[in-house]
DNA sequence: AGAATAACCTGCGTGC
DNA sequence: TGCACGCAGGTTATTC
């Protein structure tokens, strides 16, 4: 169920855990996600150390390189990324090596530092996948590469928005939840976001002026950066969270609120189904 | 190309 | 208590 903010606040937990650590050995219980996990991950990544771990809108990559030694016996190959994704039930945690297993464990990633990171999926939409890195070092992947821009970068602006949305009648609230118009704006998000800059949901999205798309790009900005400051806060000591805790309380304005007073005006919120996902709105304050 | 729909899953809450 | 049903914060694949 994570969205960016959430895949974010995991990536700031893994990170003081497993940056600079060797990757011992992986255990791979259950290959069963969006993707069967390939059947050389494991050894792909056992005797690397992660790097670094990057965001990519809700992918997390890791960046493994392999030893000197290892490279001076050929195993130059042993470089590249691992490429997780959450879906909607995944959470990744850090615990301690000898944490017994339970149902819906798939992977574990177990690190000289006598901690691993453990893979958890309940409904199996998440991905595990390995990189091998190229001449670039730039990760390279089908699902990469048609991704739209960072919502918290430079190159996410209104008229990015505006230009990419010219001709298109699909709604706003659809639009903006594509990947490849937007990264990371999911379906919690993309109502608050559009509250927050008075656009109703079902406006078509190649109807919007660039001047309203100065505000929901602002909207979207200011929404996802409010959830990852909340996240930070909460997030202390990584080790042991289930993730399950780990998903911080969200502060929503319209999201699930259906018939509460809207926060500004106090008419009460409405709900209506989009690409069979659930939006919510207050009919008085967006149009 | 773009829009609409199906598909992949388990778990949980609700109402009968 | 049990069971059917609807719904869940994601994304790609398929069809038209």
């Amino acid at each position: 169920m994570p969205e960016l903010p959430e895949v974010e606040t995991t990536r700031m937990g893994l990170l003081p855990h497993t940056q600079g650590q060797r990757i011992s050995r992986v255990i791979v219980r259950d290959t069963r996600l969006r993707w069967p996990i390939p059947a050389d991950f494991a050894r792909q990544l056992e005797g690397t150390t992660v790097k670094t771990i990057t965001r990519r809108g809700k992918y997390l990559l890791w960046e493994c390189a392999g030893t000197k030694a290892n490279r001076k016996s050929a195993q130059k190959q042993k470089n590249g990324f691992i490429l997780s994704h959450l879906g909607m039930s995944g959470t990744l945690c850090v615990l301690p090596d000898s944490t017994p297993a339970t149902k819906h464990d798939h992977v574990d990633i177990i690190f000289a530092n006598n901690l691993l990171v453990r893979f958890h999926d309940p409904r199996r939409f998440g991905a595990m996948l390995w990189i091998a890195a190229q001449e670039s070092g730039i990760p390279t992947h089908p699902l990469l590469d048609v991704l739209g821009p960072e919502p918290l970068s430079a190159a996410f602006t209104a008229e990015h928005l505006f230009n990419a949305s010219r001709g298109r009648t699909v709604s706003i609230k659809e639009f903006i939840m594509n990947s490849h118009v937007v990264v990371g704006v999911g379906n919690i998000y993309a109502s608050e976001s559009l509250f927050r800059a008075r656009i109703h949901p079902k406006r078509a999205a190649g109807k919007i002026s660039l001047v309203r798309y100065e505000k929901l790009a602002e909207a979207i900005r200011k929404t996802l950066a409010d959830a990852i400051r909340a996240g930070g806060t909460t997030l202390r000591d990584y080790v042991g969270t289930d993730g399950g805790q780990g998903y911080f309380q969200l502060d929503v304005t319209v999201y699930g609120r259906e018939a509460k007073p809207c926060k500004i005006c106090q008419t009460p919120i409405r709900s209506l189904v989009q690409g069979a996902r659930s939006s919510y709105f207050c009919p008085h304050c967006q149009h």
